[in-house]
DNA sequence: TATCATATTTAGGACTACCTAAAGATACAA
DNA sequence: TTGTATCTTTAGGTAGTCCTAAATATGATA
């Protein structure tokens, strides 16, 4: 099991804050399928690092800081996820490697994927490289650029 | 600085060892940018994980497993290489990204996005959506799906 | 072949995220 | 208010990757 980053707590706390205005130690455990003690050991961390308020039996809350890590990390998952089903993976596996991803990407790249994503999602009809794509997805066959 | 994982390892061993036949501790270790010791143990595990021949003072070898897991992340690499590059991507910032992302995508989306890439490279003429995406890309505005 | 610069390994230690077991806090129900 | 079940933290320890310093092996050169 891959030892898990601030990143994924901070999504994480993000996720059951919106939930229920609080991430609970034992919640976020289960979330990340460890165990409670290594829960308070990292809400210590991310305390010291101003990323949540960490208050004793408690539980957690986003800083400002912690918040807005939060919602690029949502907004670069969602854009992975979304670019994932673009080219015919189901929606499960694109969670999973989404979230294997989001943590890895340069801003970059990830502001070009989404404009990607933009792009093919505001076509403003159905756009043909997508059929041409499932249909060589599916028999091997390149169809020719502009023909239906 | 993340910890290197043992994929990182065999790429390195891989590349080292197509240059001039074996893989050196030093010369990893520049690589990966950490210190000699550390590799030297690190061979070690990797010997008994039957993904090297590590012979002290000699170097490393990979083993017919070693080359297999080399070959896949190469392939890997170049997939995600060239899709960063089809969606906009220099050069220098898609093969840092490749190297972050590799060992963490699902071979199931591996695969998929060896298929988008292809189907964009096979094209029999330079793709539309290409063109129309590199416009978008720079004016944000969407064209028509068939038209020129 | 003896020497010496370089490459490599060994020894010992730091740091981090994880764990289990035990102690302590909380909150709800009697 | 007291008891108790549940949640949480503390204490102490493991495993993995990294480090520096020191010891050792290698190989080229004199």
């Amino acid at each position: 099991m891959a030892l898990k980053t601030i990143e994924e707590y901070v999504e994480v706390i993000y996720t059951l804050e919106m939930r229920s205005g609080r991430a609970h130690t034992t919640d976020i455990a289960l979330i990340l399928n460890i165990k409670p003690p290594s829960v308070t050991e990292m809400l210590q961390k991310l305390h010291d690092m101003d990323l949540v308020i960490y208050e004793p039996y408690r539980g957690a809350k986003l800083t400002p800081q912690g918040m807005k890590m939060a919602q690029e990390l949502m907004q670069s998952h969602k854009t992975l996820v979304e670019f994932f089903e673009i080219i015919g993976i189901d929606n499960e596996t694109a969670e999973v490697d989404a979230c294997q991803i989001e943590h890895h990407v340069a801003a970059k790249t990830m502001k070009q994927l989404r404009k990607f994503v933009e792009f093919t999602q505001k076509a403003p009809c159905e756009p043909i490289w997508v059929k041409h794509f499932e249909y060589f997805d599916k028999t091997g066959i390149r169809k020719k650029c502009n023909l239906k």
